[in-house]
DNA sequence: TATATCATTTAGACTAGTCTAAATTTTTTA
DNA sequence: TAAAAAATTTAGACTAGTCTAAATGATATA
């Protein structure tokens, strides 16, 4: 059984693993924990020992198949007990974090399963993102064009239909990659071109 | 702010402490949160330095008025939880204990309020255990008289109406003090005795 | 390509809490 | 009331995790 700092360290090394899955580097986990790089360093090697991530010195960390489990387990948690604030307790989704912060280290499978039920079984947290499923599946999201969306709507960039060097340059400068959340802030009519939002 | 051990120790405490409120012995409060008694000794001298508990060496512990706010605090958290999932999860009411032990240590003064007006404010717990209000006061109780109680209904001993040394000595032999549980098991129609069962 | 800078790792110390074993105090009992 | 037993405390070591400061490695720049 994993402590709840282990948690939090796999839990930062998926979120900060791009869809490329290339090592995370110490720096950015010590940041995504508030913690000091030499700690992220100490601590990853020990994970490494245990078997949860991969770790070569000086090159990143990533997350073994059993790291990612216990990482996707947690994820769920936290979301699955968003959801429970916002719908039963009406808290507003914004002050929800911190306190789901401490929920999603509370253990029994029970537990969430049952509390997944009580919610009717939500595919989606109050900030919109995606819930994973008992076996660690995220909820199979519906492929759209950009142009598809309304106002307001938020979606996960997955793919572009153009693969030309201008154009792929052209999303990096504006911050766009695979990976990427979009949030549509406003269409303009008359050419049909988008306001959105990278990353909030 | 206190650790979730430091909480541990200060129910424990609370538990133990009669209605006498006399000093809670190292053993048993090692025996109460699974430990040992060395790491209680140490442990509480910690805690009398923060000014939770009074300790005087051989002669155990007492909470101080910070210490007991705490401890209520905790002991409210618990029971609101346990009334949570049995009420809203549908939990059986004897596998719930362990959960509530992790959940009663979330910090949230707003999430322990919302989750009691979710609940609609209940007076106790699935065990039928009083559960202290946002002051921490015991909701009140009506005093009954034990040949008022009806069958599986429970109670807590609050006093006597006749206090010959016989009598006491009586009640001391059977297990029942001042505190002590009662639970109706039967009652025998043909003389109105009663069988009872005392702190479980 | 040498160097300056930035990232990362190591060394060593600290905290909270735990444990075993030994020492001490209190209580019981003869 | 003195010895034996039981309870309690101290001493010293261990773990998980953290930190600062120093050392080392990687990378970018001139």
């Amino acid at each position: 059984m994993q402590t709840s700092t282990t948690e939090d360290y796999l839990k930062a090394i998926f979120k900060l693993s791009g869809p490329t899955k290339k090592g995370v580097s110490t720096n950015s986990i010590a940041e995504e924990i508030s913690t000091k790089a030499s700690s992220v360093s100490d601590m990853v090697k020990k994970l490494s020992e245990k078997g949860l991530v991969h770790y070569v010195k000086y090159q990143g960390a990533t997350l073994t198949k059993d790291g990612e489990k216990i990482a996707l387990r947690v994820i769920r948690k936290h979301r699955l007990w968003e959801v429970f604030l916002v719908e039963k307790l009406k808290f507003g989704w914004d002050e929800i974090h911190e306190i789901a912060e401490q929920l999603e280290h509370i253990k029994s499978s029970k537990l969430i399963d049952k509390l997944d039920a009580h919610l009717g079984f939500p595919k989606r947290d109050p900030h919109g993102d995606p819930i994973p499923d008992k076996n660690g599946l995220f909820p199979t999201l519906k492929k759209l064009r950009l142009n598809e969306l309304k106002i307001g709507e938020k979606a996960i960039l997955i793919g572009v239909s153009e693969d030309s060097k201008d154009f792929l340059s052209y999303l990096d400068k504006i911050g766009l990659q695979l990976g990427s959340k979009i949030e549509i802030i406003d269409i303009f009519n008359f050419d049909k071109s988008l306001k959105v939002k990278i990353n909030n």
